[in-house]
DNA sequence: CGGGAGCTGTCAAAAAGCTGTCGTACGTCT
DNA sequence: AGACGTACGACAGCTTTTTGACAGCTCCCG
């Protein structure tokens, strides 16, 4: 029997009692055209979650009344088959998580870095939006980023990325053609409440230029610097 | 703007008296992008297999009301011919409910690895299909596995794997050329509820590519490690 | 031409991954 | 029942890779 399955503005719910990282997280969702709303405890979360009807929802474990299974559950009863994506801290209950995310629902461990998180609630959303899901590859000029695969090519060549710089990579991408500040890419791609003081962004884009724009040589460069305010990537526009 | 998407999905019911393993084999169908719906109870699951008509069944024998056999009985006699697969607890009526696998039925014991069901759920779904149904074989490179006989080959070469290195190679050939994370294949391979903290992981992988990618020398490796992420299966590229 | 912003080489600590060894469990064969 | 063989995973040692601190250097821009 055929089904229809309609696609649009993303509908999260942000549930977390840290409200900072509720809002952090329901911030830059906004940024992403989403629409998102947050909830600091389990009560809350149910009753926005049967109003709101959210499409997917970031799940803390650790709340102050119900906990994150017992929302859940209830969810779940409730006949709410939306996925999640949970949050837990470092060597919490980590392990007890498991069990519940064999489904395809995910998780992911605190502090996180925010493009990790949306990189993955956009996998789940893929997934979930049915059979022949779309494979994600990004492109800026002759540069690819398969999502799926990891793997990147300037043109024909293979690069082989770290995990940071493909998270950087990714992020500058993602983004382009917009100028990105190193605090934006530091605040996106590095965990929250990362406290490194020093140059690491500019570390990185030095070591993905090196392995971008040297690859061929006669290329031109991707990776620009704006002077005074970050960096963007894109077709060299003079 | 909203989308319209048309897609055709495997209808399946979920009968289980315990909503969170219920929740997950629907929430790994859903991700296979079938479409499932869960019964907590005998009555709930006749009521819904008649409203839904699903393609195939998944069936606990312990039911608080009526039991697995009863619904089974009610099913078969409504003239439903649907196939289905029965779980059971691991000492349990194991023996009674192998006469009642005839046809293209089966069963699984708990706990039970999630790819493992969804491979039997495919099968008796291929078998059902009618006579004359397709054989399976999962290909990459030169490397086949043929899940009906189980014999998997390195070109002609014949491998003889463990029943793990079976199923983590499975999924991974599955899934190929997608990049999977040691929690990923963790959470599909194992049982759930499987506490493994140690490198079990990368403890097959290791053994698999003893087996598979030193099988023949000169041959180029098949399984490849992305650090910081995950395995992939593919041939090599570049 | 001076100063700040940006770039990059070097290095050491930490993380991630690989594999040998061994004990236990389980199934089978005699 | 006992002996044997296989599979699995805990553990630990070792290797390789990644990361970010530091520091000196360059380059742009006024």
């Amino acid at each position: 029997m055929p089904q229809y399955v309609r696609v649009e503005k993303v509908r999260l719910l942000v549930v977390d009692d840290d409200p900072p990282i509720a809002d952090l997280v329901a911030t830059v969702a906004r940024y992403e055209g989403w629409e998102a709303v947050t909830a600091n405890s389990g009560e809350e979360a149910l009753r926005l979650a049967a109003e709101f009807h959210p499409d997917i929802v970031v799940l803390d474990l650790m709340l102050p009344d119900l906990d994150g299974f017992g929302v859940l559950d209830k969810l779940r009863r409730s006949g709410a088959m939306v996925p999640v994506v949970f949050l837990t801290a470092r060597d919490g209950v980590a392990d007890r998580v498991a069990g519940l995310t064999r489904g395809g629902d995910d998780y992911l461990v605190k502090p996180f870095a925010v493009e990790e998180l949306m990189a993955r609630l956009r996998t789940v959303l893929r997934r979930s939006a049915g059979p022949g899901f779309q494979r994600s590859v990004l492109q800026v000029a002759d540069l690819t980023m398969d999502e799926d695969t990891r793997e990147v090519r300037r043109g024909e060549k293979l690069l082989t990325l770290t995990p940071t710089e493909y998270e950087v990579l990714r992020y500058l991408m993602r983004k382009s053609p917009t100028v990105l500040t190193k605090a934006q890419i530091l605040d996106h791609v590095w965990e929250y409440g990362f406290g490194g003081r020093s140059n690491v962004v500019e570390l990185v884009v030095s070591r993905l230029r090196r392995k971008l724009d040297e690859s061929d040589d006669g290329t031109a460069p991707l990776i620009h610097t704006v002077r005074g305010f970050g960096y963007v990537i894109r077709q060299a526009a003079e």
